[in-house]
DNA sequence: CTCCAGGAGATAT
DNA sequence: ATATCTCCTGGA
């Protein structure tokens, strides 16, 4: 096959989508995502479920498009990206007109989204994350997707799901430099198996509910479980609580010396029903610097 | 060489 | 409940 033959036509993502060149960058490479790698600098190649697609930024437009063998649909696209009015609408709530940190991230970061991603695999990649960089973080759930996955294009492998990681033995995962971490997965993975319809279940819970099924998971504490179900369920009320985030509560909101359960409790209250969305602008803003 | 990352789990208080 | 230590690996 040549390779023009491979890839579906260039679509173009609907007007308003309100995404920056910078938001867009952040929203695929950010830290909520580890499926997507830069061709160039606005040029990235990923993947939607066993979908590769391609997405790029050219004169003032999104473009994308996918692989022909498993094509995504756009509709798939369009809620992948969270491209509906439920975003804008959710955003407006957000108490960033009174908040003046808030407002600045949400200004310069004007489009910034939380990707709706499948819960399994995210749940996967953030039992990974600990103590781990995201370029590191990437690197070693690709090397997993490498081993265990199919090839989905040159180069680009599947996530293998669970079902495949528990007949994977913790020696092997670490011999993929997962260290510690592979015992979360090589556990994690005969749990989930174990109990047909378990991240459906999951899926469909509330809030609550859900956090505390996570929490059952090896591996998975306070911070790993809010990730996976703010990332890979759009729970937006998980509020993850990592280092970036503690600190820049203790420095933008003053609440130095209070206890994390605390400052928890402050950003409930402060940022309100969707609050995991505000975490998600006031993380990058300070990741990016956004806020010296 | 030492130190510590976008944490979790075990143990001791 | 809260504090401290360890766990793999890699990069500063």
């Amino acid at each position: 096959m040549n390779k023009n033959g491979f890839w579906g036509p260039w679509h173009t993502f609907k007007d308003g989508h309100g995404f920056s060149k910078l938001s867009l960058k952040e929203t695929l490479q950010g830290g909520q995502c580890f499926d997507w790698e830069s061709l160039s600098d606005l040029y990235w190649r990923g993947k939607i479920g066993d979908s590769v697609i391609e997405c790029k930024w050219e004169e003032s437009e999104i473009f994308w498009r996918c692989e022909r063998i498993n094509p995504v649909e756009p509709k798939c696209v369009e809620n992948y990206f969270w491209l509906d009015q439920d975003y804008q609408q959710k955003l407006d709530q957000l108490p960033w007109r009174s908040d003046p940190v808030l407002g600045k991230c949400v200004k310069q970061l004007s489009g910034l989204r939380i990707l709706r991603q499948p819960l399994g695999q995210t749940l996967f990649y953030f039992l990974l994350s600990s103590a781990k960089s995201i370029p590191q973080i990437q690197a070693i759930g690709t090397a997993v997707c490498e081993r265990y996955g199919k090839e989905l294009f040159p180069g680009i492998f599947s996530f293998p799901g669970w079902a495949k990681l528990a007949e994977v033995s913790e020696e092997d995962l670490r011999s993929l430099k997962l260290g510690y971490r592979a015992k979360y997965v090589a556990q994690t993975a005969k749990i989930i198996v174990s109990q047909p319809n378990w991240l459906q279940t999951v899926q469909s819970s509330c809030y609550e509910d859900a956090k505390v099924e996570l929490l059952r998971l090896p591996g998975v504490g306070e911070k790993v479980a809010d990730c996976a179900l703010l990332f890979g369920g759009m729970f937006l009320e998980a509020f993850p609580m990592d280092t970036w985030i503690e600190k820049s509560l203790e420095k933008r909101y003053f609440l130095n010396g209070w206890k994390s359960s605390h400052k928890i409790h402050f950003a409930k209250i402060h940022f309100g029903e969707f609050a995991g969305l505000a975490q998600q602008f006031l993380f990058s803003g300070e990741r990016l610097g956004i806020l010296k």
